[in-house]
DNA sequence: CTTTATAGTAGCGAGTCGCTATTATTGCAA
DNA sequence: TTGCAATAATAGCGACTCGCTACTATAAAG
């Protein structure tokens, strides 16, 4: 019974991801486009350009290129070119798009009736779900800045030794697109 | 921080669905219609119309007629009609259908990863959750059949009290569009 | 024997998605 | 310093999803 124990979580995985997706048409954008700014809206300044969000999304850049243009068509995001690297491009949510990202509603009353002591242990096991996909599929972890191997803390406060930048307090609870796991060393599995 | 953990929460779940959807890119089929294919081989023979498929993917019948359409074109569904009831259509999956089902990969093998314990918390977890949804949508279940309501076992075997039939042994394992909980008569919340 | 409800579908418009170019730009090396 | 391979983003294609609004059968209820 193990067996229909596994067909039985990959299905409520696919399904609860589904309802999520058919709760997320919501305030006029569609659930791509919700996950999207929600990757943004949670991505520190070296993590918003649309390779990231790729990656994040696990999509190509072309399809992502094409769901940011559309975010910022309505107004929900901004591109900020950069001045170092010309071909590089990173999107900022403004506050139209704060707000749109609030209305949620189903998904997040139901994890609301859940005991937070269970919502901390589901994350657990779909973290440890996340990790052992990306791991087959070579993916970046996209972790909290401040869980990884690179953060540091100094006399200014938070730092990253891998960019060799400072970092501000709000910072450290963003999700970075170089982040890496301090646990690392199990060579494989 | 319980704010914290339940966004975090959103985001996993969400993850987690779009690498399995990415994943489900295998074998000549998007990832929709691997789960409408996932759907009717586990769906008893009262649950395989548009319709249920709809219900339980949280589409539309317009979308799902499609998707299904599509799969038939492919051969990995056929169509029968009913006779009793000439304007529904049901459908079974093919051998083909069945071998493309279990071209699955990288979710199948993070999953094994996991203690087999930590696996049924899961589908605990996730099963609550997707029961909070439905309540606010007013979804069905599709619980397996014998764990519904209507499941009776008498001198032939199994039952469904509902519907008024026999039941085959397997079909009790099935997934069922009537399917309704046991533990009831909480009458709202 | 009409309403009224149900099951499935067609067609529309916006958008996803993998894919293959294509255009800038950057960085490295001869 | 010129040349060229790597990188970032995008355009365009074809198949498809998806919500939506009709629309066609068929079935059931009055």
């Amino acid at each position: 019974m193990t067996n229909q124990n596994l067909t039985e979580a990959k299905e409520l995985i696919d399904r609860i991801g589904r309802m999520g997706a058919a709760d997320g048409w919501n305030g006029d954008i569609n659930p791509t486009q919700r996950a999207a700014l929600a990757y943004l809206a949670r991505a520190n300044r070296f993590s918003r350009a649309p390779s990231h969000a790729a990656d994040y999304l696990c999509a190509t850049r072309g399809t992502v290129s094409q769901t940011l243009k559309a975010l910022a068509r309505k107004g929900l995001i901004v591109e900020q070119r950069s001045t170092t690297d010309k071909r590089s491009i990173s999107y900022a949510v403004t506050d139209i798009g704060q707000h749109v990202l609030t209305q949620d509603a189903a998904l997040d009353a139901a994890l609301k009736q859940l005991p937070p002591a269970e919502v901390a242990i589901l994350n657990g096991s779909l973290q440890k779900l996340v990790k052992g996909v990306l791991q087959q599929r070579a993916g970046r972890t996209f972790g909290l800045c401040r869980t990884c191997r690179y953060h540091e803390t100094n006399a200014n406060g938070a730092r990253c030794a891998l960019l060799d930048v400072d970092l501000r307090p709000f910072e450290t609870n963003e999700i970075c697109h170089e982040h890496e796991d301090q646990t690392s060393l199990s060579p494989s599995v």
